[in-house]
DNA sequence: CTAGTCGCCTGTTCGC
DNA sequence: TGCGAACAGGCGACTA
């Protein structure tokens, strides 16, 4: 499933292939891709076709495309896109078989290129697509600040529905002050806050579970019993996974007929705690001891750990 | 205000 | 073998 670093590849996929685009012939194959969008299919299509692709953003699992109209003014709406638990986002010519579970189509015409479609695939319909307007992305002191660190012009805007995400920790404005600031004023297990989009965002399950194991910490241990030391721990083991996995998916978006997409050989290989339950946890084993990653319920989903490194906390907190 | 649950989705895996 | 249940999970909407 796309994770942050799967949605980083994507966008700079679109920024790559896509910034300088004109969006023509737009289909709505599956309306429930576009459930996030009051106005609906029709108007959807109406408000994009024939409009210019001027950049790509991204906060978290969230990106949206900045768009221009045919003067070259800058339009309120951006176009945003969520890859939810399935979404994919493919740069294909018009000649290549279409996917099972392809939902919106859009021809983009760039002078320097073929014509590409973007095609939004989704077998679980969990992402989808919506315009929304931007606003401006205020500092502290109310001054405006990029939106995000992936935004090739560093556009102080960002849509509306995204603002109250906090930065991800890929963002280079990411403020592990304000993060602390929000762990200590709650009673709630660390990993809760790992998942909360408003405190920290971009980390989904597999990434909580990777970062905990790698801060060797346990995720019902209260988020304000966190040190700063433990919290810069914290951030710095997410921060290190995601680049793993840039690393090992970011790669390939770069090839002739491009496919921008959601998967990545990462999990496959690098996985310390996700989804290993029963084997042995590799830490214990470079320091000679042994211990099996577990698989507990936590929030009505699934948590993996080592029991001897990241034991369990005096006081613990759902 | 915060904490916590629910519903949206479909393909795969599991137990009976 | 067939079939329903459980599971996967981001996140907005809702309730307590």
């Amino acid at each position: 499933m796309p994770e942050l670093p799967e949605v980083e590849v994507v966008r700079r996929g679109l920024a790559h292939h896509c910034i300088g685009s004109r969006i023509a012939d737009v289909r709505v194959l599956d309306a429930r891709s576009l459930r996030r969008f009051a106005p609906g299919v029709s108007e959807f299509i109406r408000q994009l076709e024939g409009l210019m692709i001027v950049d790509c953003a991204r906060r978290g699992k969230y990106m949206w495309l900045v768009l221009a109209d045919e003067m070259g003014n800058l339009l309120d709406d951006a176009l945003v896109i969520h890859l939810g638990m399935s979404g994919q986002v493919l740069l294909k010519d018009a000649a290549m078989p279409v996917e099972k579970h392809l939902k919106i189509v859009m021809e983009l015409y760039r002078e320097d290129q073929k014509p590409l479609q973007l095609r939004f695939v989704d077998q679980r319909i969990f992402g989808g697509m919506f315009l929304d307007q931007l606003v401006p992305t205020l500092g502290e002191g109310g001054e405006p600040v990029p939106a995000a660190s992936s935004s090739k012009l560093s556009l102080s805007l960002i849509p509306r529905s995204v603002a109250h995400i906090a930065r991800d920790p890929l963002d280079s404005l990411f403020d592990i002050k304000l993060l602390r600031k929000k762990l200590l004023k709650t009673s709630s297990g660390i990993k809760r806050l790992l998942l909360d989009q408003s405190v920290i965002s971009g980390v989904g399950n597999i990434y909580a579970d990777e970062a905990l194991w790698r801060a060797k910490l346990h995720y019902a241990k209260p988020a304000r019993s966190l040190s700063l030391t433990q919290t810069k721990e914290l951030v710095n083991a997410a921060q290190d996974v995601m680049h793993t996995a840039l690393d090992a998916g970011g790669t390939s978006f770069d090839a002739l007929y491009v496919n921008v997409n959601g998967e990545s050989g990462y999990f496959d290989r690098s996985l310390n705690a996700y989804g290993q339950a029963g084997k042995p946890c590799s830490r214990c084993l470079d320091n000679g001891k042994s211990s099996l990653i577990v698989r507990e319920p936590f929030m009505n989903r699934s948590s993996y750990r080592c029991p001897v490194c990241q034991k369990t906390p005096k006081f613990s907190h759902r």
